[in-house]
DNA sequence: CAATTATAGTTGTTACTAACAACATACTTA
DNA sequence: TAAGTATGTTGTTAGTAACAACTATAATTG
């Protein structure tokens, strides 16, 4: 049990080390792209997973609908983002990427994966697959928590 | 090559996801306890680092000088953490924590570890090794490639 | 040693991130 | 159809964070 606490506090701090890391090279980087980075998120959520309603998206997000109807909106004012109305329900909209929107976040996301591929590029690839499967685990154990 | 790329690509999405729920879990969970996320993190920072003047602080946290010293002004209101002018150049501070500042931080961090435990109880260790080692890879070549 | 240059922190300003509450509208169900 | 519920938007507040301008102190150099 001591050893799982051992493990649990490198944990802690490795993973807390990775996202300060990260925030701060997705700050410099997706601003000058002309979307901040939770905008640059939604276009990603909204290629991941289709044409979703707010609601849908907020969830995706782990943001609040109100924040998220904010950030939709200023993509939306960008054209890179449109709304339909749901014909089956008059208060819910379908958001999708438009073109443009398509386009951007190509780019975007072409730019970070080459980011990726350079860390990792020394890296045996049965370590990476071994650990991108444990990283996942641990994603899907925090999820968890969080629900209860 | 095409193989790396796609490695990239799952890792990619497989640490944004990790990041995500860790960043949502934080949120929730630090604001409880008097202080801000940031605030958490330079406690954290001051407790592993030891006495530090303002700027070193900054750039342990990736944060500009302004953005730091407001984060600890914040901090001396609160009383978690003593200015001390260093004696030998009158420009600067030496940042420390009040012991109170000390048992905060205490409690939030045992806190966070007893949640990760919880986590990480049922993957088993070599597993949890594994995702370690990759997550610290992970952030050394993403460091390095901030600096460049 | 005086003048310039550089460093340490603070403050002004601006923009983004994000939640909660209150609201208008539309759907559901009793 | 009235009461209750779900979908989004807007008002408000707090936290995150950078850049620029500024004060005060230190270091360099002419």
């Amino acid at each position: 049990m001591s050893h799982s606490l051992e493990r649990a506090e490198e944990l802690y701090e490795a993973v807390n080390q990775l996202i300060r890391v990260h925030q701060f090279r997705d700050r410099d980087y997706i601003c000058c792209h002309d979307v901040s980075v939770a905008q640059c998120y939604a276009l990603e959520t909204l290629v991941k997973r289709g044409p979703l309603r707010l609601q849908a998206l907020a969830d995706e997000m782990y943001l609040d609908k109100s924040t998220t109807s904010r950030v939709v909106d200023s993509l939306l004012r960008k054209k890179y983002v449109l709304k339909a109305l749901d014909p089956s329900d008059q208060r819910a909209v379908q958001l999708s990427l438009t073109p443009s929107g398509e386009a951007l976040h190509q780019k975007i996301h072409q730019d970070l994966i080459s980011e990726e591929a350079l860390m990792i590029k020394n890296v045996a690839p049965e370590v990476v697959d071994g650990a991108l499967a444990l990283i996942r685990q641990l994603t899907t154990a925090a999820r968890d928590r969080l629900g209860s």
